[in-house]
DNA sequence: TGCAATATGTCGCTATGAAACATATTCATC
DNA sequence: GATGAATATGTTTCATAGCGACATATTGCA
C-alpha cells in the first residue's frame, strides 16, 4: 500500500500539475521537472512517455499532435475535467502522505 | 530516478527511523506505522518482512531473536552505525525530495 | 560536415509491493 | 475445554513500473 500511495502521489502528480496551466509536450515536461527541482528530479524517457500514455488511457489528459513548418512534430497534452478532479485529489493525498511520514519519522518520538 | 528516490526516501526511512531510538520487532514496527499515521499508512507483511531482510543484508540493521518464557519468539532489529549514517542521509534526501515536488507542483507557476 | 539540442519512442531487466496462503502462541470469553 | 481475536513471523506468486540501453529524426550552429 505504501509504495502504491507514493506512485499515485508523486510521478502522476508532477505531470498533472505541469499540464494544469497549459498544454505541454513530453520533452517540455521533462525539462521543467529538471529545472524546477534544480536537477534533483529527473524523468527518464522510458518512464515519462509510458506514463503519459497511461494518464491518457485513464482519461486524465488528452494528447494532440502539433506540426508546424520549421518545427519538429510535438504531442501536446492538456488536462481533462476528470484529470482536474484527479489532480485536486492527488494534491490532498500527497499532503497527507508527507504529513504521515513526518509523524512517523519525526523527532517527537525520539 | 524519480521512483528510486521515493523508495529510498520513504519505506526504508520509516523503518530506520523507528528502530533508531530502540530495537523493535517487525509486528511492532507495522503497528507503529499504522498508529502514527492515523491508519493512512500500512505495511503488509509481504512488504515489511522482506524489507527488513534487505535492510539487514545491507548492514543497516541487525536482528536478534529474543525468546522469553510466556512470550512468543520475536526478532528485534536495532540500528547499526552504518544504518545511522544511512538514516541521516535519507532524512536529508527525503526533505529535498519533498521540497522539489513542492517546487514543481506549487502554485507559484500557475 | 559534424555535433549538440530537441523530440519521441521501444525492449528487456529488475525491484518491489501486495494478495493469498501458511504456521504457531497467548489470552480473554463462552 | 473450546472458540476466536490478537500477536508474531514467514513464503509464493503476480503485477506494476522505473530505467538503462538502444533507435530514429529534425533543427541549428560551428
Amino acid at each position: 500500500m505504501l509504495e502504491r500511495e507514493l506512485k499515485k502521489g508523486s510521478a502522476e502528480l508532477l505531470i498533472l500539475s505541469l499540464v494544469e496551466p497549459r498544454a505541454r509536450h513530453g520533452y517540455e515536461i521533462s525539462k521543467l521537472i529538471e529545472q524546477r527541482s534544480g536537477g534533483r528530479l529527473r524523468f527518464k524517457v522510458a518512464s515519462l512517455y509510458p506514463l503519459l500514455y497511461r494518464l491518457e488511457e485513464r482519461g486524465w489528459i488528452v494528447g494532440r499532435w502539433i506540426e508546424k513548418p520549421g518545427e519538429r512534430r510535438r504531442r501536446f497534452y492538456r488536462l481533462t475535467p476528470g484529470g482536474r478532479r484527479m489532480l485536486a485529489a492527488q494534491r490532498t493525498h500527497w499532503r497527507e502522505f508527507v504529513d504521515a511520514v513526518a509523524q512517523i519519522t519525526g523527532p517527537e518520538h525520539a
